[in-house]
DNA sequence: ATTTCGTTACGTCATCAACC
DNA sequence: GGTTGATGACGTAACGAAAT
């Protein structure tokens, strides 16, 4: 069970500046997870469960997409590096041949 | 063929921020 | 203040590849 390759193509655009992504922190530290809590019921425990299953998928679909997009850009930068190193170079030699 | 190891996706919990 | 959605952290299972 589980392992489905998911990745359904979804949108991309890589502004998500808005999704957060920074946060961290919040450590927690999973000490005594037990069962000292406000008395969930069954039923709304449950759903928030389920809810939360949701979320978490979605949130991480959303985090791979903007990683695969900074991802993106990164190679798009490197290109254009490598671009105008090139023309650079260039521009350099043609300088040289004159001076000569 | 079996074991080991790295990767990937998942579920759950804890926490925060925003909303009511 | 309680509720809700988003997200980091953690543990786990399934899988594939390399090592034995």
């Amino acid at each position: 069970m589980a392992v489905t390759g998911e990745e359904t193509g979804a949108g991309n655009s890589c502004d998500s500046t808005s999704s957060g992504l920074a946060q961290e922190g919040a450590g927690a530290g999973a000490s005594a997870r037990s069962s000292l809590k406000p008395p969930d019921t069954l039923l709304k425990r449950e759903r928030r469960l389920m809810k939360n299953r949701e979320a978490a998928r979605e949130c991480r679909r959303k985090k791979k997409e903007y990683v695969k997009c900074l991802e993106n850009h990164v190679a798009m930068l490197e290109n254009q590096n490598k671009t105008l190193i090139e023309e650079l170079r260039a521009l350099k030699d043609i300088y040289r041949h004159k001076a000569e």
